[in-house]
DNA sequence: TTAATCGGTTTATTATTTGAACCGATGTTG
DNA sequence: CAACATCGGTTCAAATAATAAACCGATTAA
């Protein structure tokens, strides 16, 4: 590992819980030396990745990321284009639903919407990052994503999020497949308890799957004839949201949704 | 230089004019070796700090970047704090309005209006690191930020973006001292042409002075009679973003501003 | 008063970054 | 079509930059 990637490791510590964080609390977690430590974030820190609470000497994620975050948005505008529809398919379901996109080995969410109407409804920030063998997004990326994709998650130990979550290469495999086979994946409590999602890839122009598009609900609130309804509703989204990126439903694909609806 | 700094660098060579990057450009732009940049450019990619176009090879910045930006927002919302001010101020003067924060060498923006009526309007992003001597917010910033900020500005040459740039030392530092005195500072076309500018600190719970409300307006729309305007708005918005954001503006720059308006 | 812990600094050692040369693919040009 | 240039990416010895133990001064706790 790098000392970039070390550096830059330090920035995922940061969640919504913990926001700031100190010295000392970076070699706890990290098990680094202090020194090391110290001299990745005062770097982080010049180029405005960290800054630092006056007060307490905590790190807090910087001001650069805003603007980068903002440039890219500007040029590459997913959030924007996405956005309408996820809403849309949010208040037609009354449900989470949420577009992310496959970042290395976990899926990273771009833009979510609950345009709720029930009382318990699930809370997904687009902050986490979301482990492809747990997540109904990260099925339906090993369904229909890169090649090597199964391969490089499986070479790496399965984590258990929940009592369901799927910690077996066999299991996983299983489910890929199946997820192969219906065009879309779903998952009961994989990565948090008491929610289940459905998920479907979303392609570009040269039909290759780059995300995904996915609902949400509490366990408690699914059943069969809501699962019918979600899957026909993230047909007609998903098809829509790749066609607003530009992108296109492979026809294998097509076929296949035309079945499960 | 760091090895971290380095690579973070490569991140600031993107624009929304160069929205996406080859391999050859970088090392052209940089002068640093190609093997060099590319383990660069690939440890940023691994981190999703940057994309490739698989298309092209090129590379654009990465989905990471939205991630940690939404949750620095979200646990640390500047943006959504600022936003109704920004947005009032800019309604009110109908000129572009931004808000920006200091960043060790530079001012970052931070958010920007422009409800606009007239027909030229100013077009400033918030994907540009403002120079501090060369614009109203960094001439603010130099007088009443923090104390080695004007010495540290001074180590460096005093780049020229347009004719009428500051760039000899007592030029600025007669600029600043002006600023301190009337408590809000003005630059002519010092950044880009045909635009001036005004602007006012705001402060932290410290009465520390961390970032600059501004408003710039074409050249040549501005008069005396606008000026005076735009500092009175100045001055209670800018009371305003400094409480609103749980600061307060140190008496002596209130008595100042009771002064100016 | 002592001890522990904090953020930050120093310095010799060590391991990582570096860059010239190389590769295969693709494209360009006389 | 052959020679050449340029592209993204790789290799490995050489050089540089990262590392970690010890140290510092300031706070805080006991």
């Amino acid at each position: 590992m790098g000392t970039i990637t070390k550096a830059l490791d330090l920035l995922n510590l940061f969640s919504c819980e913990q926001p700031e964080i100190a010295l000392s609390q970076f070699k706890k977690t990290t098990g680094q030396d202090k020194a090391t430590v110290y001299r990745h974030l005062s770097e982080l820190q010049a180029n405005g990745f960290l800054e630092q609470n006056p007060a307490t000497k905590a790190y807090r994620l910087g001001p650069a990321l805003l603007r980068l975050a903002a440039m890219r948005e500007q040029t590459y505008p997913l959030r924007k284009v996405v956005a309408p529809w996820v809403d849309e398919l949010s208040r037609r379901l009354s449900e989470l639903v949420h577009v992310s996109v496959l970042q290395n080995d976990h899926m990273c969410p771009i833009y979510h919407s609950n345009l709720h109407s029930h009382g318990t409804r699930v809370h997904i920030d687009e902050t986490e990052k979301l482990p492809l063998h747990a997540t109904s997004s990260g099925v339906s990326m090993l369904a229909f994503g890169p090649d090597g994709l199964m391969a490089q998650t499986l070479a790496r130990p399965l984590d258990a999020f929940t009592p369901k979550t799927i910690t077996s290469a066999g299991k996983l495999e299983g489910e890929v497949l199946r997820t192969r086979r219906r065009g879309y994946s779903y998952t009961d409590q994989g990565f948090e308890s008491e929610v289940c999602s459905l998920a479907m890839p979303i392609f570009d122009a040269e039909l290759r799957a780059f995300g995904t598009l996915a609902v949400a609900v509490p366990s408690s609130r699914m059943n069969r004839a809501m699962k019918e309804n979600i899957v026909k509703e993230l047909i007609s989204s998903s098809s829509a949201v790749s066609q607003a990126l530009g992108g296109a439903v492979p026809l294998e694909i097509e076929e296949l949704w035309k079945k499960a609806a």
